[in-house]
DNA sequence: CGCGATGATGCAAAAAATGCATCACCAACA
DNA sequence: TGTTGGTGATGCATTTTTTGCATCATCGCG
């Protein structure tokens, strides 16, 4: 799109915080940008980056038009998009912020399930904790968020929400595999792999835990779920999770390693449920930025994944 | 705003439905208009226009595209309207279309109030009837609405509404001058002059008046409230408005020349209400485009004129 | 059939954007 | 206190893009 290459470049510039550096980034001279930036200042009437030392940075009016240029992005990208449907191939490109529980199992099938039915149809994704997710719909670099922690901004649009008991796992031979359900003090002087106090199950854990003063071993802190189930198979210790990180198919149920697609090391882990008395249920909440019109594709995708959330997971679903 | 430019052109064929007209309205030559055209259609990847033998017109795609520009455009105007607001001036350009009603004493005041506060704001106004005024709205070429007749649309908000009486008016001497209500029994053998079919005061006199079977002398029609009122000082006769057309101070009295801002004929000229059981008050709508976020100056020219309202004709105004 | 209108296209001129070299500025640091 | 390394701004030659002219192909209308 020849006529937005100028708006593109204000925000590379905005993002870079310096005109070189965005001019390095746009494989052009940084004459050349310094000169449009110029000539936009000079029709709009007013600068809209101060000029540091260090670089440049956006005044009020540049941010201002920094949200308008990214909503016309946005906009335009619906545009395609709509237009792109009118062919009959649905074609387009839906940028997902996800933290990552949802992104384990079910994000994968969903979104492979969705591209089986329309190939054209390409994804991003991107993993972040909640106020980034937010902060990515708002800048208009996400379509769609998948968040479990609660939502903080008001210009965030809760789609569809999904209740989430923590579950606890652990080696099936663990002693507290025997049990139904897992009780906060059945935790003392185990060892624990703890995610980062960024994500949503651990800002859960410490308010349940920190309550109850009990005392904790925790060996492992760790951003990748990945990393800390792996992490099972040679010492022997609990870490925690939420049933979509768990398993995509057979929903609330926990037991990892029952359903068909948990393979391999994981047929020794068994997952149990916290006592909700202990712990109350967490959210998981879909979102997109409130007052948007999604593009087509993403539009689409976000009625499936919570379509597809319901038949897995009926009764926590809400909205 | 450079950038805007092949937008624009855009927006301009489509509205003469020929390149070669709009390329002499934008004063350039049709080659290179032409050729815009051409590289835009190549970077969405689909034309735009279908061409036919006497010029062009949208397709779907066309039309798609054309509201999005439009909807940039408004939302440029309105970060501009925004970014000057910093500045601590008040600039802007606020675009309205009335009926005639509220065109002739309550719109010159409100807007020469609104401009004695902020200089730097213009106007633009635009006569037309409700469903015209409506579809202004959709294709941003007017910000704000004020509409005597139901709302057809489901895309027009409507910020307030003003319940107002349609009144009778007429010489002083006349007989029916005499009473405080006119019937619609009364109307019959007298000499009428009526709005046109398209305004909101007579859709509401049509009604009333066909159910009756009343026998009436339409000696006139015509869209203008300024012919008919002068008219009436050459000849006798009844004609027809609502009381914002009448006064734009005094509220709902009603009585034309009693007020100090009616000069000239009109002091030999008094007004009567209808008999709200013969004809139900019409309802003033004062909207604009659903879910759009109005430039500053539009947004607060907005509230101004309700706020006059409200003063105005405090018990009428809803909302 | 010709007339008058339309949009498309090849080619040269005009206009705009770009890149290079350079300046002025400022903070950090020796 | 001078030096260094970074920043954005600017004059000038060059390249790229846009524009205008002349012309063609097409289509409806009389």
């Amino acid at each position: 799109m020849r006529f937005m290459t100028s708006l593109r470049f204000i925000d590379v510039v905005a993002r870079e915080g310096s005109i070189r550096k965005a001019a390095d980034k746009l494989a052009i001279t940084s004459t050349a940008l310094n000169r449009r930036i110029l000539q936009i200042e000079d029709e709009i009437g007013q600068p809209l980056f101060e000029r540091l030392p260090g670089g440049v940075r956006l005044n009020t009016a540049g941010e201002i038009f920094l949200q308008h240029i990214r909503s016309q992005f946005a906009d335009l990208a619906r545009v395609q998009s709509q237009i792109a449907d009118l062919s009959g191939i649905r074609r387009g490109h839906v940028q997902i912020a996800s933290g990552a529980d949802a992104l384990r199992r079910f994000l994968p099938e969903a979104i492979a399930s969705y591209r089986a039915a329309h190939p054209a149809v390409s994804f991003d994704l991107a993993r972040c904790y909640g106020e980034e997710a937010e902060s990515r719909l708002f800048s208009l670099d996400s379509d769609i968020a998948l968040i479990f922690a609660p939502i903080r901004a008001a210009h965030v649009h809760v789609a569809a929400t999904l209740r989430q008991q923590v579950h606890c796992v652990m080696p099936a031979s663990h002693r507290l595999a025997g049990k139904d359900h897992v009780r906060i003090r059945d935790l003392a002087g185990e060892r624990l792999v703890l995610p980062t106090p960024q994500s949503g199950v651990r800002q859960l854990l410490d308010t349940a835990l920190l309550r109850r003063n009990v005392d904790l071993d925790v060996i492992l802190e760790s951003d990748s779920f990945e990393f800390m189930q792996n992490f099972l198979h040679f010492e022997s210790a609990l870490f925690f999770q939420i049933p979509i990180a768990i398993n995509a198919g057979s929903g609330s149920e926990g037991v990892t390693g029952s359903a068909p697609d948990m393979a391999g090391y994981d047929e020794q882990l068994v997952s149990r449920p916290i006592d909700p008395s202990d712990l109350p249920a967490g959210t998981l909440h879909i979102c997109h930025l409130k007052g948007r019109v999604l593009p087509v594709a993403a539009a689409k995708f976000l009625d499936e994944i919570i379509t597809s959330l319901r038949v897995r997971f009926g009764d926590g679903v809400d909205q």
